[in-house]
DNA sequence: TGTGTGTGGTAGC
DNA sequence: GATCGCTACCACACACA
């Protein structure tokens, strides 16, 4: 008996040859009767493949060399996918554009394969495209095996076509693309049409509509076949697979579509009824469209701004109807991801968070400060345990130096770019209207090109605009260099991000002095002022040296003043603020030059008639305190005066860790939203572990769409204005078990009950955190999304902590006592140990998902 | 009044 | 051709006991 694989890919090569397009008559071309939503979406496929079979009638006379096979491009190929795809369909072939059940294909075709992917597709036939273009040389078909790509194990052997039989096909990936075939659209079509059965119909799926709910607080609202359940809504990776969907069709006996796997392990999705599955036992995957590197209809001609707008104000039930009403969010998302850049760029990619992570800069800008971070409180420990530290002279004039590359990004990309160095130059991921400007050179500056800005509003200001692309690699080693030079001066060294920095460096100034630093004595204020510029001078120079770019230094007697006179040494420069000047100096300043004071609180004071911070002098410090609340307002009456009582070096442990996307989030699916949330909880657990750190508290952050927010926003895949959501859960026991995190997240996500569709930024972070034994995390398989500095390796929390209390102390010690060395794949104790499946506070959610919680919301602009 | 939770603001390029 | 809107921390408002 043949296999599945076997029997699928007959089924796709009988249906595509058998596929005549005569003209428009046929169903696909007709309105859409109840069927709605998903039958659009059924002959929208059809009529994809009737082009295949236009193709394949106007080349009959081609020697049908292909004949029999069925056809995946993976990746980028030469020739190129369009190119492979008209040789193979003109010479009797057949082809999926995508992959979601790779059973449904006889060959993917790929150039060559990510490793990743070489595990992936270890046990099919993957064979390069020369195969194709020799083939169609010679006339005929040559054999397959002298094409390979993989250099097969055993595993790839065991599938040969010639000797039909396949001795297993799972996916390597337990919640990968063989997983949600199984839960697709397709399939329970499928099944309905076929009058399976798997699912007892008494069983109602977890999002079935609720009687009496709201449509807003229903799960996935997407218009159905009344035999379509609510949640299987097509897949991307469906749309345009007519082949696939006959593949599906002739899927005899639902059970035999479940393979066991090679532990024996029933390859079955998750138990529907479960409230929320702990899916990362297995590895989850994002909700795969198609194959993450390569879009594989790039061949296909965009739709027209006419077409896509009128697809997206399609009749839901496709009958010609003057009464036209707009899509779902989820079939919104489902048109718009049909365009393979969007799919690649989105949740819809199964590599998303990798991809994302590696390119977004921000989070670049926040693992690198956590890093420095960590690594400079390592080493300020490393210091005070083998030197004395000496209390610093109450009252004693102090020399702080805050050190800033000029335009970090754009100067160490303009390394390589010299002839644009005089020209306006800006670091953004593209020159797309929403593409983000992260660093500008002066000269762009003077057009009044400003970091943070869109392109577009920068293109308006500055025409001539060269756009660069990032180099963060580079930047890296910039900043290595950066903070070489500046550890090697004597002092209290803080670090403040990447490219910034600020030392203390008071001793050696005052012992240039020749004075005690709190009297004066003949020249000695002149002596340590010489002295601090100094060594902001020798600062400047190696960075210079070791770098080819220009840093500024502001020096001040606290770090507020040293932040400001930094304002007036950039670029390339350095300012020293004389005690006598500082009121002056300041009182000219707008509030908003004030660290820690931007629009928000700008505008605040602004309702109360203050500009320039010599207003803020005006006022009464309870007149201050009651606009701005008594922290805040404090602190600003002190600014306004050069107060700054913190210290260089004073840094507080981290108190928490966090993963958040809200770029590309467009699902179509419940489903995809919770794998999603899944995978983000699986990073943050490794991001956890890394920090060799365990979190008793998680909270979850969610932005969905404002309720008046158009569906695209300005921003391509970007939030646009959102409402945002945050809940908390304390667990019982600290953990970094990404099961468990996922769980309650999903749980969290449940409980509010939106619109897949209308989701745009998810995010999950734990707090409480409570310090992890090093063995446990180093043990582990972690690897980081994106390489770690390389200064030193980052600090363990002090075992010394504050955030532990005497008794969470105890129960760590006693709970390690019995413990060994943790073997990679064994569970790891301490997490065992913190099971909160047993100790949790909140209950888990069983059942039908809760009404939305009463929560206020938030506008973003 | 103290504590906990949710929300908001800010900083870095 | 697009686009990569993160993350940690602090402070505030409010509810509740």
């Amino acid at each position: 008996m043949g296999s599945r694989l076997e029997k699928n890919s007959d089924a796709v090569r009988k249906r595509i040859q058998g596929h005549a397009f005569d003209d428009e008559e046929g169903e696909e071309y007709e309105g859409s009767t109840f069927g709605g939503f998903s039958d659009y979406m059924r002959r929208k496929k059809l009529k994809l493949q009737n082009l295949d079979a236009d193709l394949r009638a106007q080349t009959s006379q081609n020697p049908q060399i292909f004949r029999g096979i069925v056809a995946h491009v993976n990746g980028y190929t030469q020739p190129s996918l369009a190119d492979l795809h008209k040789l193979i369909v003109s010479h009797g072939g057949g082809f999926l554009q995508y992959l979601d059940g790779k059973t449904a294909v006889t060959h993917v075709i790929a150039s060559q394969l990510t490793p990743k992917k070489k595990v992936e597709f270890a046990k099919y036939r993957i064979v390069k495209p020369a195969w194709i273009v020799d083939s169609v040389k010679a006339g005929k078909l040559l054999p397959w095996n002298d094409y390979r790509v993989v250099d097969e194990g055993v595993k790839q052997k065991v599938l040969g076509f010639e000797n039909g039989s396949v001795v297993s096909q799972a996916s390597t990936q337990r919640r990968g693309y063989r997983d949600q075939t199984e839960t697709s659209w397709y399939t329970s079509q499928m099944r309905h049409e076929n009058g399976d059965t798997e699912e007892p119909p008494e069983a109602p799926p977890p999002f079935a509509p609720e009687p009496g709910k709201p449509r807003e607080m229903q799960s996935p609202v997407i218009p159905a076949s009344p035999a379509v359940e609510a949640d299987d809504f097509p897949g991307v990776s469906s749309i345009g697979e007519a082949d696939l969907l006959a593949a599906m069709e002739d899927v005899p006996d639902a059970d035999a579509s479940f393979d066991e796997d090679d532990d024996g392990e029933l390859m079955r999705p998750p138990p529907r009824l479960d409230p929320v599955p702990a899916r990362s036992q297995s590895k989850p995957v994002l909700p795969p469209v198609q194959s993450a590197d390569v879009p594989p209809i790039t061949q296909r001609r965009p739709l027209t701004p006419e077409e896509y707008n009128a697809m997206l104000w399609q009749d839901a039930g496709g009958q010609p109807s003057a009464q036209k009403k707009p899509l779902t969010a989820e079939e919104h998302n489902a048109i718009l991801l049909q365009n393979p850049h969007m799919a690649k760029s989105s949740t819809a990619n199964p590599d998303f968070i990798n991809q994302y992570y590696r390119e977004s800069r921000l989070h670049h800008l926040s693992t690198w400060k956590a890093d420095l971070k960590a690594q400079l409180q390592a080493r300020a420990q490393e210091k005070s345990s083998t030197q004395r530290t000496r209390s610093k002279a109450p009252g004693a004039r102090r020399y702080v130096l805050h050190i800033d590359f000029d335009s970090f990004f754009a100067a160490v990309s303009l390394r390589q770019n010299p002839h644009l160095v005089d020209k306006p130059v800006v670091i953004a991921h593209g020159s797309g209207p929403g593409s983000e400007i992260a660093s500008c050179n002066y000269p762009a500056r003077k057009f009044g090109v400003k970091n943070g800005m869109w392109m577009k509003t920068a293109l308006e200001l500055c025409s001539e605009l060269n756009v660069l692309p990032y180099d963060f690699k580079a930047y890296e080693e910039a900043s290595r260099h950066f903070y070489d030079s500046i550890l090697a001066v004597e002092g209290v060294v803080q670090s403040i991000s990447i490219d910034e920095a600020l030392i203390d460096v008071s001793e050696q100034c005052i012992k240039a002095g020749g004075s005690d630093g709190k009297g004066i004595s003949e020249g000695s204020i002149y002596r340590e002022q010489e002295k601090a510029k100094q060594i902001a001078s020798s600062i400047r120079d190696a960075v210079r040296d070791k770098t080819g770019c220009e840093v500024s230094v502001g020096i001040g007697n606290n770090i507020l003043l040293a932040k400001v006179a930094l304002r007036k040494a950039k670029p390339a420069g350095q300012h020293l603020i004389k005690p006598e000047e500082v009121l002056a100096f300041l009182g000219e300043l707008e509030v908003t030059d004030l660290p820690g004071v931007a629009w928000s609180i700008g505008k605040k004071l602004e309702e109360i008639g203050v500009k320039y911070v010599k207003d803020i002098r005006e006022l009464n410090k309870e007149r201050l305190i009651s606009a701005l609340g008594p922290k805040t307002g404090q602190k600003l009456w002190d600014y306004s005066r050069g107060i700054d009582k913190q210290e260089v070096g004073e840094q507080v442990i981290r108190k928490s860790v966090s993963a958040e996307i809200n770029w590309g989030i467009r699902f179509i699916n419940q489903q995809q939203a919770e794998d999603f949330v899944q995978c983000l909880c699986d990073e943050l657990s490794k991001r956890l572990l890394e920090n060799l750190v365990k979190g008793k508290q998680m909270t979850m952050k969610i932005m969905r769409k404002a309720a008046d927010a158009g569906m695209d926003p300005p921003k391509n895949l970007g939030h646009g204005k959102c409402d945002t959501f945050n809940k908390s859960v304390v667990l019982g026991v600290a953990t970094t078990d990404k099961a468990v995190i996922g769980k309650e997240a999903i749980s969290i996500l449940r409980s509010y009950g939106f619109s897949p569709g209308e989701l745009r930024g998810l995010g999950v972070q734990m707090q409480k955190l409570e310090p992890l034994k090093p063995m446990a995390a180093s043990t582990s398989t972690v690897e980081s999304s994106q390489r770690r500095l390389q200064f030193k390796k980052p600090a363990a929390v002090p075992a010394t902590t504050p955030l532990k209390t005497t008794t969470e102390t105890e129960e760590f010690k006693s709970s390690h006592k019995k413990t060994r060395p943790k073997l990679a794949d064994e569970p790891d104790p301490i997490e065992e140990i913190a099971n909160p499946k047993k100790e949790r506070t909140v209950r888990l959610m069983e059942g039908p998902i809760p009404l939305p919680l009463e929560t206020s919301v938030k506008h973003r602009p």
